[in-house]
DNA sequence: ATCGGTCGATGATCTGAATCAAGGCCGGTG
DNA sequence: CACCGGCCTTGATTCAGATCATCGACCGAT
């Protein structure tokens, strides 16, 4: 890390302080309402979790909270894309997750939270107060059950991500990361073998343990190749979609 | 990649196959009852618990489960120590995290386990069939709010790892490594400032993303530096602790 | 005691990605 | 519409760690 680096690295954390607007939640009218903890409950339960659910917008760049935090919160993205940081005290960055619409946050906290969270775009979230949820469990053990779920996927995907940053080449990374953009896409119902892009180089070198520079010739690269195709400028499609996949080494 | 690394690492799955002594298991009695998601029972409580648990041992070297198994048993480790491995299709290998007395084993699957965990040394292991251990949460929440709990704190470390694995130089690596191990030691009842190696040093490389000629080579580094001191093959003193956290830069 | 295998240490060399450096593109703004 | 700043691209060079190659210590089996 040299005192450049650093300074750059400084410089990263120039965001804007934490603030945001809310309003009261109908989970009724959610758009997600199928893709998240929330999907399949009956009106009792959704009507029960709405009555605890806060709706919040946070503006692009925003923080949402910061590592270490108190977790007393948890959320449900309903809009808009969110990366988690953990910063090393010298300004190293490491993103371990972005979260798109129907993803939880929140989860992974011992005292405090283990990361911070930031808004990429605008966002839209749905808190809950951690302890008026566990209140809930009681007579909604669906609902325990599912997040208890959203945990272990949370934990399974984490490990796939520790085999691309321990032994993956930057063209593997890139491949990987597309990949896993374009299933969540399908996911959330959109069609595979589109991806968005909402963050910026920057964040994807950060997520995936590499430069900026390497993430651009990378991608530049894959280009040439064929295996992507850039539509706009956020938008990338993956024409030879099984090539990727043997290229990202799929375990 | 080269093709000797490839053949080298496919040496590395010459693991003797999936074989274990079982007998009924006395929780009462467990060495290790106060460390785990078991800690803090009541008297009935353990002994329901007692009822669906089977001890179990593995010799050293045995494969305990296979990466993608189904992931229909957890297990509590009681003595010895557990590797988790995740291998890409050309063999390369990434350490998921090493499980000592008190460590619980088996969360993190989708569909079936997210890694394969092979005994490091002699394993003495306490199964339970997950099916048998979600009906007893009916009766004893407090038990699945304890299993939640260890998922997040799991949760937690990985995010950690990935910040090493992203971010952390060798040295930084090493550093890090042997402070975790010196604090769980702790937690287990070791003192503080002692740590006992019971992996390989191909074990260490696979799990910090590096190759064991740096890991090698790092230790003799902080050997030298004197900051760690070995004192048998497996034992290592950590005499400057906090400068090895300062090197190990603990966010 | 002798072998054979595993494990760890260390020197020499190579290389993938980082770093350093310079421009280019584009969208927002005065 | 010209300027500015954020973001991306690409070339040149460096470097941390990988790879390749030995060697020695240890240990269990014969």
């Amino acid at each position: 890390m040299t005192t450049k680096a650093v300074e750059l690295a400084k410089a990263k954390v120039k965001l804007t302080p934490r603030r945001a607007s809310c309003a009261a939640q109908d989970c009724h009218a959610c758009e997600i309402r199928d893709l998240t903890f929330c999907a399949g409950l009956d009106e009792s339960e959704i009507a029960t979790l709405s009555g605890i659910a806060l709706r919040m917008h946070f503006a692009k760049r925003r923080v949402i909270f910061h590592e270490g935090d108190a977790a007393d919160m948890v959320y449900n993205v309903t809009q808009g894309a969110v990366r988690l940081c953990k910063l090393t005290p010298d300004g190293r960055r490491q993103i371990t997750g972005f979260l798109l619409p129907g993803d939880f946050l929140g989860l992974g906290g011992r005292q405090g939270y283990a990361y911070g969270a930031e808004a990429i775009t605008d966002v839209e979230l749905c808190r809950f107060r951690r302890d008026k949820l566990e209140k809930l469990f009681e007579n909604h053990r669906q609902l325990e059950r599912r997040l208890f779920k959203i945990a272990n996927d949370e934990l399974a995907i984490a490990q796939d991500q520790m085999l691309l940053l321990g032994r993956k080449t930057a063209k593997e990374r890139l491949a990987t990361f597309l990949l896993n953009l374009s299933e969540r896409e399908e996911l959330r119902g959109g069609q595979g073998g589109v991806v968005y892009l909402p963050m910026v180089q920057e964040d994807i070198a950060d997520y995936l343990g590499l430069t900026i520079e390497t993430v651009s010739r990378t991608i530049s690269q894959l280009k040439r190749d064929r295996l992507i195709h850039q539509t706009t400028s956020h938008e990338f499609e993956l024409p030879r979609i099984e090539e990727l996949r043997h290229l990202a080494e799929q375990t």
